[in-house]
DNA sequence: GCCAGTTAGTTGACTATGTCAAGTAACTGT
DNA sequence: ACAGTTACTTGACATAGTCAACTAACTGGC
């Protein structure tokens, strides 16, 4: 049995376990949030629209890792079904600025405030006191975690 | 300077911020994982066979919530390339029981040894402290929304 | 100004993922 | 025995994602 350290071989074990209990939590989450009729490449790309005024596709190639070649097709059938605008650069021809039209918002709103809505229900059953303990513990991971992150490349971005 | 009692919209707002945080991480952890020859979602159900003996592909369908038709393509493919072995059931003629060939297995250990490598990898920079730290973190955050699952319907799933 | 190299975006072709509906064969309860 | 269910397969389709080839426009060096 093991003794009060834990060995890194426990460690590991604990950090897989909890890989896949979060994984399957957040495609709960993805499965619920696609009851609305867009998709999550959309949702991610309307995201990063809203968030960055007049962004290129190229810009959010990069940030998402998408290709360019699927991001231009996403981009169309946005642009096709009224919820993206896309106005031709002044400055550079090649590029087009990207951005929302009212409706655009409105979807993203409505996302917005779905999701909300679905983390609120998550933390319903839990007390304050849980939930205290629950975002110390999340603030924990994530400062943990992204230590990593910090001493290996990727200090910069945004 | 927030004050000492988070609100609940605070809590929401931390709980999205982890979501994405993890949705990110977990992503790369998949990216890496997958310079292995294999895809996800074959990974996944071999990993389902080897921990089932005997498991039927309507078993594995409810346990990953995958729809029947792309499944039975799926363990298809499999089997035509060698990895599983489809035997008729002696008591039921519908059903077939799913095993691993030995490359099968060769297979998931070499993918489980690639995962524990990777988390390794993660864990390096932690002292034993910080690593202690990231898994009572982790069985944390699990306790808490596992008490959500328990507390809401989705006892005896459907 | 010219041209080589790069960047932004598009298009075609293809594979993988995933869903739905319809169908066949086999099992189960009454 | 037979209606209903279960296990699985097949066809048709939509979305997701990748790769290579291409056009148009910009950039730096000469």
């Amino acid at each position: 049995m093991p003794q009060s350290r834990p060995s890194l071989s426990d460690a590991i074990a604990a950090v897989r376990g909890f890989n896949r209990f979060y994984t399957r939590e957040v495609g709960l989450l993805r499965k619920t949030f696609l009851d609305t009729p867009w998709t999550l490449g959309e949702m991610r790309i309307l995201y990063e629209i809203r968030n960055h005024a007049k962004i290129s596709a190229s810009d959010i190639a990069r940030e998402l890792e998408l290709d360019a070649a699927y991001l231009s097709r996403l981009l169309s059938r946005l642009v096709a079904k009224g919820i993206v605008i896309r106005t031709p650069s002044e400055t550079d021809a090649r590029l087009h600025e990207l951005s929302l039209s009212d409706y655009g918002q409105t979807i993203v709103n409505a996302a917005d405030e779905r999701q909300a809505a679905l983390t609120a229900d998550m933390l319903a059953p839990l007390s304050a006191a849980e939930r205290r303990q629950l975002v110390d513990a999340m603030t924990t991971i994530e400062t943990l975690l992204g230590k990593r992150r910090a001493s290996t490349s990727e200090a910069g971005k945004q």
